[in-house]
DNA sequence: CTGTGAGATGTA
DNA sequence: ACATCTCACAGA
């Protein structure tokens, strides 16, 4: 249909075609505009109009448009020469705001973040030969033409520079007529894959696996696919193999990855397998690059793209396939502006596109796993690890029966294997996901507790940088020497362990070794980061302390033992998830071992070691974890048994968040299960300055509670800065 | 009475 | 999101 074709009364209303367009400000509809004399627009077509006294660029949408006073109507300025974002995409933009209670314009804006891209790129000039031969054939000029021969387009100083010549050589060819000036379209992005490049020989059971998704692939139609396997199983090969029938189809393809900064590995096997790497979509990824590929994607010149969750709003015309690797990681949950989660909507966007989904992981989220226990998902294992790759042997270090001495925080037990690695020549990872020196300082004399003047938290020692700092909003102060309370000189006492602290510890025990710091506040950001753990896997150093950024990316393979220092420490911080959590991230800490034919360890301390989540550790089978979570969660009615759907209130001051909160409570009758979790479970977290709520409600009262929500904080009076809404994942309620 | 600025309002 | 408008209050 095209749209601005008679439509109704307000075709008598409005002398013009009129069409719909949502432009990126966050109203609940699209705005009508008409359409000139002369110009042409369709569903989905990337125009400029007028916004005010602006020129924006939203999309024409379909559905119904709005009749209004035709005094404001104002015509479209611009169609972009660009392909138009297909019916697929429309409808998933129109979803995701649906789902995630947000208006569509900003929904629209997440899909438009290149702003150059959407005229096409300028084509390039070079220079091309005719075939035709000069009058005088100088060494010079042989050299010109036998290495234009080697490529069909050439620029004319990148021509001169692989003759060894000068310009002046190649001018005078052209004047000659043996090369002639011409236009060339602009390069590709990426070079194309090839499926058949670095095809990898797989085992009986990876192969198996492979089969599985091809079928699904050839198949063509939506199938959500867990993909699980321990690490080091060869699930990245596996979904390769995937990939390439995709893309053998003709089809694209988006691999979603938590991630991308830290993952060259990941793209050097990529390269590896298609001889090629793919294009890459994350934050870092500079303005005019993203531009390029933006474009290209659209055109469908752009196959594949590997990238963060932004990516899932690229504007593909033929996708065919979407991998969510590590599946569970939280990064894939947005929390600002539009709130939502990528891998689920990854799961919708396959379902819309009529195509198949698959979620690789070692650690399968519980909702992911609920799905494939009761069908929803099909489940594909990967059992062994792949080649010569051991899984580390775990134990747990029970710390009542084996602490360490006074101030410290390594055990003996921990110590002697430490010890014994630094004899062997090999290197030790000790994991403690707590950045600074420690949590908590306080004066010994009064008991007075360094807090954030923002927050309601603790100020981190970070001694290196001299400094007492909020994890929470930022807030920082020098540390002082006396307390500000009693003002007493030099009582303060750190209380808890960081990696600094734990740092100090091992300098001291093991003054030899070579030790290293790695955690995201370190010194020098984020080049300097990749830099240090490349010297780690290339045997740098001998014992690293390091927190969750350890965990993933890089191979160490000397690495053969993993001391995890306080394994309990996320166990009691009042997420539903927090069982998830902790397991999944000391299951691929420890798996930093082991991935090295070596014989290999993992030593857990903890204070709870009859926790499930210790037993399944130790035990080598998430099996154990998922069926005690699991039950748990039943039992407790968390998510995904009790869809349970998390409303974030947040405002500038606690009061005004408790009374928001109230005030949803009070005014929503039709949710009655609306609770306010008091600090124990869902502690008042106060994020940049703006404390924040959770409230969980039932997900079967969504729809009541959404219109509520729209009716009361979407029209005046306008939230503005005080309340925020945000809807949880509850995977279960949108298949 | 004017100048300033935070918050409310509208953008088609 | 951003430009514009409105109304309260400070300074004179």
């Amino acid at each position: 249909m095209r749209l601005g074709a008679p439509l109704n009364l307000t075709d008598q209303l409005f002398p013009e075609t009129i069409v719909p367009v949502l432009v990126p400000l966050p109203s609940d509809r699209p705005y009508s505009y008409t359409v000139p004399e002369g110009m042409a627009v369709r569903p989905g077509a990337i125009v400029q109009v007028p916004l005010g006294p602006r020129q924006v660029a939203g999309v024409v949408w379909d559905g119904p448009i709005d009749a209004i006073d035709a005094k404001k109507l104002r015509p479209i300025t611009h169609v972009f020469e660009c392909p138009p974002l297909d019916e697929t995409m429309r409808r998933f933009i129109d979803w995701v705001a649906e789902y995630t209670l947000s208006p569509p314009g900003l929904v629209v804006r997440m899909a438009l973040r290149a702003p150059a891209a959407f005229d096409p790129e300028p084509w390039i000039t070079g220079i091309e030969a005719t075939g035709e031969a000069p009058d005088r054939l100088t060494a010079a000029r042989q050299r010109v033409i036998a290495a234009a021969e080697e490529a069909h387009a050439w620029s004319k100083s990148g021509l001169a520079h692989a003759a060894g010549v000068s310009v002046s050589v190649v001018d005078g060819l052209i004047k000659q007529n043996v090369f002639r000036i011409t236009r060339f379209p602009p390069p590709p992005a990426v070079a194309e894959p090839d499926t058949g490049y670095g095809r990898a020989t797989l085992s009986p059971d990876q192969a198996k696996a492979a089969g599985d998704l091809v079928a699904a692939v050839e198949q063509a139609s939506f199938a959500p696919i867990l993909l699980e396997g321990a690490t080091g199983s060869g699930k990245t090969e596996v979904y390769f193999e995937a990939v390439a029938s995709a893309l053998d189809q003709g089809k694209q393809v988006l691999i979603l990855l938590p991630e991308i900064a830290l993952t060259q590995s990941f793209i050097d096997r990529f390269d590896a397998r298609f001889g090629a790497p793919p294009a890459e979509w994350h934050s870092d990824v500079p303005p005019r690059r993203r531009e390029a590929i933006w474009r290209q994607v659209a055109e469908g010149r752009v196959r594949i793209v590997a990238g963060a969750r932004s990516s899932l709003f690229l504007p593909f015309q033929e996708l065919g396939l979407i991998v969510v690797d590590e599946e569970h990681d939280p990064a894939y949950k947005q929390e600002d502006r539009t709130f939502y989660h990528a891998r689920d909507m990854a799961v919708v966007r396959a379902s819309l596109g009529g195509f198949p989904v698959v979620l690789a992981s070692a650690t399968p989220s519980v909702e992911t796993r609920v799905n494939a226990g009761s069908g929803r998902y099909a489940h594909v294992r990967l059992k062994a690890r792949h080649g010569d790759a051991a899984l580390p042997e775990l134990a747990l270090v029970d710390m009542r029966r084996h602490p360490p001495a006074r101030g410290r925080f390594v055990s003996p037990v921990l110590a002697t294997e430490i010890k014994k690695t630094l004899q062997r020549g090999e290197q030790t990872l000790l994991f403690l996901n707590r950045r600074g020196y420690a949590p908590l300082t306080l004066c010994r004399v009064c008991g007075h507790r360094f807090q954030c003047h923002n927050c309601s938290t603790w100020l981190v020692d970070h001694r290196l940088r001299g400094i007492l700092q909020c994890h929470h909003c930022g807030f920082s102060m020098g540390r002082p020497e006396a307390c500000p309370e009693c003002g007493t000189l030099d009582h303060l006492v750190a209380c808890g362990p960081g990696v600094e602290r734990i740092a100090e510890e091992i300098v001291e025990d093991f003054p030899d070794a070579r030790t290293i710091v790695l955690s995201s506040d370190i010194a020098g950001g984020p080049r300097r980061l990749r830099r240090e753990l490349e010297a780690v896997a290339d045997g740098e150093a001998d014992i690293v302390i390091g927190t969750q950024l350890v965990a993933k990316g890089h191979h160490f393979p000397k690495m053969t033992l993993v001391g995890a220092i306080d394994a309990d420490l996320g166990l009691a911080n009042g997420d539903p998830r927090a069982a998830e959590r902790t397991f999944q991230l000391l299951h691929q800490v420890t798996g930093r071992a082991g991935r090295t034919g070596l014989a290999s360890h993992g030593l857990i301390q903890t204070f709870q070691p009859q926790h499930p989540v210790m037993q399944a550790l130790i035990a080598g089978d998430p099996e154990n974890f998922y069926e005690s979570e699991i039950d748990e969660r039943r039992r407790s009615a968390l998510p995904p048994f009790g869809r349970l759907t998390a409303i974030i209130v947040s405002a500038d001051t606690r009061a005004d968040a408790e009374n928001h909160a109230r005030e949803i409570r009070k005014a929503a009758p039709e949710a009655p299960e609306i609770e306010m979790l008091g600090p124990a479970e869902a502690p008042l977290a106060v994020v940049r300055g703006r404390h924040r709520f959770r409230l969980l409600v039932e997900a079967t009262r969504r729809a009541p509670i959404q219109s509520y929500l729209r009716a009361t904080f979407a029209k005046a009076p306008r939230p503005r800065g005080s309340v925020q809404v945000q809807i949880d994942v509850d995977p279960q309620s949108f298949l």
